[in-house]
DNA sequence: CTCCCGATAT
DNA sequence: ATATCAGGAG
């Protein structure tokens, strides 16, 4: 048959994935570059399917322009769409930007909400996106952030062998305790990063290479 | 499911 | 030339 039928209930050494990872990856935390929460937000819309680098590239001179969300609700989208233009999905992070400025400054008194909910429901803004701002930008370990890295990493590790990030964020969940969730996002998100690359993982330099049964699909 | 869509690595 | 990057919306 096909692996080995206790697939689930394994545990598989979360805490030796843990103690490896925090050796190796420490002082990882967010490569965005932010000064509050609504930084973050904004630099977290901006990153998706985009390196932190290149984002890094263009919000200093968004922030110098446009502080605040009430100045960004007021600015003219072109150039706001100007300013971001060497991103990825421009046109529409531009929209998603503009629309959450505006809702945080209309609706929410000018604050970057704290709740799930709450934030959902800013354009530009999911699941994945939320868990930063609230993780790393609030520091509340509300869940794990999946994202491309942190899911291809869980499925090569044996974490997970779901696609869907949700469900990935739920095997996760179950399997490390709440206190390491923040942390953990930005430790695998490294590894995932320097070692575990999607291309080509460099399995001979990977500390968890003894963790890991190598299960390197390509999704 | 498709579309969004620039810069960089391979 | 193609794959990938802190995904999300329609």
């Amino acid at each position: 048959m096909n692996k080995s039928s206790n697939s689930l209930s394994e545990a598989p050494h979360a805490r030796q994935i843990l103690q490896a990872l925090k050796k190796h990856h420490g002082k990882a935390e967010t490569a965005l570059a932010w000064d509050n929460p609504w930084q973050l937000l904004v630099a977290v819309i901006l990153s998706a399917q985009c390196t932190d680098e290149r984002v890094n590239l263009v919000t200093p001179p968004l922030f110098a322009k446009w502080p605040g969300p009430g100045d960004l609700a007021a600015a003219d989208l072109e150039d706001l769409r100007a300013a971001i233009a060497s991103v990825n999905f421009y046109n529409n992070k531009a929209k998603h930007i503009h629309a959450a400025a505006t809702l945080i400054a209309e609706k929410h008194g000018g604050e970057v909400p704290q709740t799930m909910e709450e934030l959902v429901e800013l354009p530009g803004v999911a699941r994945k996106s939320a868990n930063c701002v609230l993780g790393t930008g609030f520091g509340m370990a509300v869940g794990v952030v999946v994202d491309t890295h942190v899911g291809r990493l869980a499925r090569r590790m044996g974490l997970s062998e779901h696609k869907d990030p949700v469900k990935v964020e739920k095997d996760l969940m179950a399997l490390f305790p709440k206190k390491q969730w923040v942390w953990l996002s930005h430790a695998l998100i490294d590894h995932g990063r320097a070692v575990c690359t999607s291309r080509k993982a460099k399995c001979e330099e990977c500390p968890l290479e003894s963790l890991c049964p190598k299960l390197i699909d390509n999704s």
